[in-house]
DNA sequence: CATGAATGAGAATTCATTCAT
DNA sequence: TATGAATGAATTCTCATTCAT
């Protein structure tokens, strides 16, 4: 008799490792750390308290593990957006316009970024993870300020300015409220703008 | 001989309301919210726990008045700064300036603006404490572009951006490792330098 | 009207802290640390669990209380009992019948001094409390050794010896089963006698 | 070339059930029934936790086991040194001897015959543990008194004083602070003398 | 109005035991 | 027979809030 996968043995099949931190970044994204309670992440992935506890020695490694997986993917996706432009210019522009898209598709944890952590150990992930954010930024504009299409300036500044500018536009006020797609461009396009003037650019590459 | 007031004879001709909320913004500005306990801000306040609940109904609400008063504060400063230019240009410049500054002086609330709030009613505030901040910028570009000093843009976009910007720049990896007066007016200036490109300033006036 | 006090009324008077200290004293005595737990103290002592931990950091340190103010209370009355005796053979008897009589009388922390530990805190305490003990004895060794009424010895060996002799014939086999006051009274003259040889001790005095 | 076993030979010949024996043994002796949690035995066993289960019902079981081979080892051992000797007093201080020599030797289960049990029937295994050393001791000493060697006494309390007694002496704070053979020997031989003074030796045979 | 001890519902973590493979 | 991931009850500790004095 042949046998047959159920959508239910698929899912176990996908290790409980993975549905551990599948379910932590689901929690997170949508309620924050305070709703990514060892108990509602166990409830979440469909196991147990203690089988979390096999995968990782304690919630703050988990949640570590969730944002490193996380920034890395983030920057991974920037830095290929950015190998695929030709110039600096379009590269930025095309690097803000990606993750600001991507942010505004759905729940996600951009805003995790800019929280307050739990716990040291999260905390010190987090500081990480916008250094790593920045330095994407950086090297862009360091390249763009070599070829001359960018003046000369503080490229820490400059790039941490850039996330702040991006990140505050999606989690602040104007974010939430923007709901059609038309809308949300708009708003792509204005971050764009923002930053690209921001960094001196004057025209096109 | 003159009198003068201590720091000390300050606090306690204050009414317990007033310690309260002062010992609140002390310890959120040094610890975070994880740091003020009701414990903790009766004791750093001189009262009792039981006398905080005369004056607040809560903990959310006492966080939300100290986040309430500080933002009105900030802004009081802002505007003041502002009205005090004779340009959108150099009162943009102005403004950031004089934020950036304050922030790096010292323990502030700054970096509890973009915090993960502990309590819904708290994020409702910190939401509206960055509108309230964005708008203060957003209207200094409204002039500026109505002058023809600024491009045309997406103010509410170019404003948060302004807000994140800065408040990154802050809080972020970059900020703690500034030291030095020299290294802070450093900062100081490329933030400014940023935002002022950001919305498309290109001279004087 | 006059108040009156009623034995409920009573109990609550003996404070908090003190009632959970005998509460956990009975537990201890009853059936060992491990019936010690938290919640079990805090229904034993009709508080919460709360106030536990407003009046002990841990409940290590509830425990190492105990056993300090254990150890103590025997150690006061050895020490009562040995200086009423006129001489260090006497002394001897009288401190180990003491010991032994109160020890076989009801529930107590006798075990507790050879129990395993839960907490190397406790471990600790437990080590201090059987060296305090053991130096009662040594005290009075050294005295009817330097009176000629004991012979040389290795004092240190042999009060952890005395310490462990009567500890031992307490908690061991031997000692749940005399039941009667008659046995009981044998028992102790056993202990003392075996002692008594153990450091040389020839007649009277 | 000679085939020498190794230990770790030795171990992997060893049936799974002498393997868990084994290491429960071990770990029990180096850091008590604390840290000879299931996970560890096996781990240390080189077996899975389920393969304990298939051997022994529960982990009490296991202690159990553990525990009286323990003591049924110490016990022909001091069997043989007993026989080996031609009368009660030589007898009496080669046994004592014999087992606070193996004690201070090294690691063992010395402490855990008066350790605070974790279970139940594991106390009811340590109590008939010391029951049985203690039978050890009686014997001797009733062939003493019968051959007039020793006076009469409480054989069941001098028999249980002269276990208390060593056992303290090993496990107590004067124990671990020896270190040199010099040390231990002196330790060894004040505990003898205390021993056979105990029971009323007068010299030799 | 002020006090501060008491409350108790959570939250994280542990570990003996089971059972599908 | 062996495996070892999974279970989940049990345990310690936290802290916003209440209320008798």
């Amino acid at each position: 008799m042949a046998y047959r996968r159920t959508r239910l043995m698929e899912e176990r099949l996908a290790s409980n490792r993975e549905r551990i931190v599948r379910a932590t970044r689901r929690l997170i994204s949508e309620g924050g750390f305070r709703h990514a309670q060892i108990a509602a992440v166990a409830s979440e992935a469909g196991v147990s308290t203690g089988t979390i506890y096999r995968h990782f020695p304690s919630k703050a490694e988990l949640f570590v593990e969730v944002l490193t997986a996380a920034v890395e993917h983030e920057i991974a996706i920037l830095q290929a957006v950015i190998e695929a432009q030709p110039d600096p210019h379009k590269a930025l522009h095309a690097a803000v316009a990606s993750f600001v898209r991507r942010a505004l598709a759905g729940p996600n944890l951009a805003w995790a970024f800019i929280a307050e952590p739990a716990e040291p150990e999260v905390d010190a992930e987090r500081i990480r993870a916008r250094k790593l954010l920045g330095d994407v930024f950086k090297a862009v504009l360091k390249q763009g300020v070599n070829q001359g299409v960018f003046p000369r300036q503080n490229l820490d500044a400059s790039a941490a300015c850039i996330v702040g500018a991006y990140t505050e536009a999606l989690v602040g006020p104007i974010g939430p409220s923007r709901k059609t797609l038309r809308d949300k461009e708009r708003l792509v396009d204005a971050i764009c703008q923002f930053c690209l003037r921001a960094v001196g650019a004057t025209g096109r590459g």
